[in-house]
DNA sequence: ATCCGCATGTAACAGGTTACATGATTCA
DNA sequence: TGAATCATGTAACCTGTTACATGCGGAT
């Protein structure tokens, strides 16, 4: 269901849209959430379609098809929402990684958790920036934005999280080496 | 491969043990960032025989085997923490959500962000109290309970993590309010 | 004796990734 | 005219969930 609920809300947000740019937005914006390729995509509108969340009003070059959400496509999402008792489950390669840190040797420990505080931090800057970047904007509505609209809570969520995973990072690897000289 | 990865850092951490053992660890520790359930960590152990990461080493009562970790299972799970440029791909509906959040009139975002900084608030809480009961038994080394060697820096990061879902929840009820009194 | 928990497995399905395959349009 | 990008699709494979299936051992 999840894919379905990305694709509802990426037509809402942005209106009518081929698998083609759902695609895009999908790698520009959900990425940070949920995965799907192309691959997945094309068949799951063509469901969707089958099932009249969707339809397809035109027809474009290349074979080019543009979804439209279909009232009851708007009603699925809004049931999904707020219906549905959420799952909270999470997958999540790098917190996989800090339940098998103490499978290491401290000071390799250390040095995994000193790349990744980088990393968390570099990808936490570059949040930061765009974040920075569409407030700026501020004042020039551009209603072809569609991450302007779509995205300001879920960056501000992204960035917490970004936040969270380098301090945990840096704090531990800290914690870790002074552990280790005592 | 994570899977994989999850159950060697089981065996690592709390020795030999068979794979209904494992499926109880897995649950109650590396839930919080991977999922699996007994048919899919059955298979995966005997895959993982035939590879030499593990061997049987006894055969209990009930068909019980009794796995153990491989000197050539360690080293995998050493290059694969090592070695390979960690993946920082996350799958969570709930960060999901804040991405369909716009999608909602403001009044339900609001009642949905709430509900959500409360469900996230309790786990904080049951997380906290789980610190804090390890903490207190400090003193008291009990070689046997795992989750207290294993799960140290994956608890601290679970809280973190936790806490910035219902600060965020809340936060942006908050701010979605005011929005729309303005 | 009966029930609960231990203990292992398989099959069918759903969800996702990688690779293969094809062709049209636009721009330089 | 050649390269890049637009645009859609399918097939094989891997990963994960749900449901089905079976039987032993210990406790009351």
């Amino acid at each position: 269901m999840s894919l379905r609920m990305a694709l509802l809300g990426l037509l809402t947000s942005s209106g009518p849209a081929s698998g083609y740019d759902l695609t895009k937005l999908f790698e520009s914006s959900i990425n940070h959430a949920w995965q799907a390729k192309h691959s997945q995509i094309y068949p799951e509108l063509n469901k969707m379609a089958a099932d009249g969340l969707v339809t397809v009003e035109e027809e474009g070059p290349r074979g080019r098809k543009t979804y439209t959400i279909t009232g009851e496509g708007a009603r699925e999402l809004r049931e999904w929402l707020i219906g549905k008792t959420p799952s909270r489950l999470v997958r999540s390669e790098g917190a996989l990684r800090a339940f098998l840190l103490p499978t290491l040797e401290p000071h390799e420990a250390v040095a995994l958790l000193r790349t990744e505080a980088e990393v968390y931090g570099a990808r936490l800057a570059k949040l930061e920036a765009l974040r920075e970047r569409k407030t700026a904007h501020h004042g020039a509505q551009d209603p072809a934005d569609v991450s302007a609209r779509f995205g300001k809570y879920a960056l501000d969520l992204g960035i917490r999280q970004a936040r969270v995973m380098s301090e945990w990072a840096e704090e531990t690897a800290a914690e870790i080496e002074s552990s280790i000289r005592s």
